[in-house]
DNA sequence: TATCAAAATAAGAATGATTATCAAATAGAA
DNA sequence: TTCTATTTGATAATCATTCTTATTTTGATA
């Protein structure tokens, strides 16, 4: 009526996602939301986040240590997951293949191409190091 | 003393896993166990996939439904998993890029590379159709 | 073969991520 | 406002995976 109108919680879960560049968890994400939307609810979280997917607007690139990650973009891009920290980063230096033409040749169809490489990132290498850089 | 010397766990699972091309999930595993080992646990399938997983002797290929799917080898290639079926399948037709010459310029260290499509199978496909093959 | 320590296992409890349930709150149209 | 459909919060339920512990098996050695 008179008031700012307030954003419906599933809104700010999208904002929030796409704010990120941290491929967050669905809790990570409950976890940021907290300044902004104190009174969230974790399931809240989840059933947005199956919602988006279902709607093709966001997308999930890794499952870490048993927990799936999430993008906000389905833009086809390469990710680095680093086993060691669980960090999920674009490597948009790398080029993606694209497939989507062999989908008459295997008989199938191709609906995403999802490219990830893994291994350790630049501070877990550090940390493995015997001497940190002097 | 004196029957055939029965195998281990250990190598039945190992043995299993690599006899089929289906990349099963540890329960999946369990029951195609069954037959020749009817009193393995489930937790030791769970506990020599994470063992062989660390080993470097076997990989994990895909999640799918929320569930881990293994693979025998560690020679890389190309997956489809079907979001119908939820099949996994080698395309071995397709070639797998190598990436690991870009860890130095990425500042990382590269490990695997996992590329993996997804789409509909052929048999999904079909079974789709308003009118099925006459 | 008997004995012993280390490794492997079965069974089931515990954990933790995700999903389902349902009553209450909210949005949007009439 | 009033009505109805949608969305949400709280929490219970589910399900994959891991942990625990007592037991069994292995392999070495005497």
């Amino acid at each position: 009526m008179e008031s700012a109108k307030q954003f419906r919680k599933r809104n700010a879960i999208l904002a929030c996602l796409r704010a990120s560049k941290a491929h967050p968890s669905a809790e990570t994400l409950y976890q940021m939301l907290q300044k902004e939307q104190p009174d969230i609810s974790l399931a809240t979280v989840y059933r947005n986040l199956a919602l988006f997917k279902s709607q093709g607007i966001i997308s999930s690139v890794a499952t870490v240590n048993g927990v799936e990650r999430f993008d906000g973009t389905t833009e086809p891009h390469v990710h680095f997951v680093c086993t060691g920290c669980g960090a999920v980063q674009d490597l948009l230096q790398v080029e993606q293949p694209d497939y989507s033409g062999f989908a008459q040749r295997l008989g199938c169809r191709i609906d995403t191409t999802q490219l990830t490489l893994s291994g350790l990132c630049r501070d877990c290498l550090g940390n493995t190091r015997k001497s940190p850089k002097s």
